[in-house]
DNA sequence: GTCTATATTGTGATAGAC
DNA sequence: GTCTATCACAATATAGAC
């Protein structure tokens, strides 16, 4: 059950109530009985203000999109110091997964079911990377740090970051960790992803 | 469409289309329509050999499972030393993936959409990381590697293994790259991996 | 804008002939 | 074992009163 505030208007009902309903079961598995549900009204009143479940997905991830993405690439693009920029891009990644733990498999997952009615959410024009391109190119040629392609460092950041989150249940089983163990580690990811990273590429530190 | 065998038995042509639209689409997704047409066969005779869908779909999950999973689990218990292990196991779990792209993406959604429908089916009782655990610490008290929890440097292969295969579509937009210069990348994966690791953990190298 | 009731379609499952 | 035809129900969507 959704947060409901008796001073939202129906429509913020709807999209908080939807929001959670689709990251939680996706567009395949999300009932529009279930949203109507949790936003405390009726199904009819879904198709009053979104005419389809379609439309009312487009919007949610339109919303949901627009907000994730840039937050990230504004900081790789700013002026700090490599190594500065590069705890600070996992101590941001980080805090944004833990305030949205389940969005993450939400997008993987349409992303490769529903491609087209997804991409077209996203705002690819903000999204650059050449200064920080350029940042570790040169600390490469300084040799300050080993040799390595930029994409592949924010590569294996993003999935040191992400992927524990996303596969916690499989974790757990696999592992054999008590979700109370397995979230104490989740806990202390920052200092571990800094850590592993730092120590891979730097070569003193 | 699925690879069709005259000689293969009706049975054996639906656990194969079975298993690529339940990959393809999820639990939810799949639809015993489709599955039918893919096995070249019609909706009743789903329901001969399997009398329901989650029944078919546990058949599935079941044969995924129990040849995936322990494949992993035996040379993290073998007898290699310390770095040859850690190679190999990147080297065996990302041709694993590769062999199955679309699998990681299914377990982990299954797994936190339907985790009961799941979980019965997972031969945990073979799953041990203690003699891998043991090797690690012991590697650690000798100062040849850095500190570090054995399930942290699982938890960081597995996710530089798995995560950007199942984040392909992402990558490629968020990161602009075309297919054909992101498929390269993952080719390089194994020494990527295998240098990022080793340069994170070990002293000397 | 909000509701109840209903239409319409999709989907898992079964009956029964062959 | 395989098929066609059909059921039963669930889910999206709409009609119409208030």
């Amino acid at each position: 059950m959704v947060q409901l505030d008796k001073q939202q208007s129906t429509e913020e009902k709807i999209l908080m109530a939807a929001r959670q309903i689709f990251i939680d079961r996706g567009m395949d598995g999300a009932r529009m009985q279930d949203i109507a549900d949790a936003a405390g009204i009726n199904k009819a009143m879904l198709h009053y203000y979104f005419r389809s479940k379609e439309k009312l997905y487009g919007t949610i991830v339109q919303h949901i999109m627009s907000n994730a993405l840039p937050a990230m690439f504004d900081l790789l693009e700013s002026d700090l110091k490599l190594k500065d920029k590069l705890k600070q891009f996992i101590i941001n990644y980080l805090a944004l997964i833990r305030a949205n733990p389940f969005l993450p498999l939400f997008i993987l997952n349409e992303m490769n079911r529903h491609p087209d009615k997804f991409v077209k959410w996203l705002p690819i024009k903000n999204l650059k990377v050449s200064r920080f391109s350029d940042q570790v190119n040169e600390a490469v040629s300084l040799k300050l740090i080993r040799p390595i392609e930029p994409k592949v460092l924010i590569m294996n950041m993003a999935s040191m970051i992400v992927f524990p989150f996303i596969a916690r249940p499989m974790m757990c089983v696999v592992l054999k960790m008590d979700k109370k163990y397995f979230d104490q580690l989740l806990s202390q990811r920052e200092d571990h992803i800094i850590d592993f990273v730092i120590s891979a590429i730097y070569y003193k530190n």
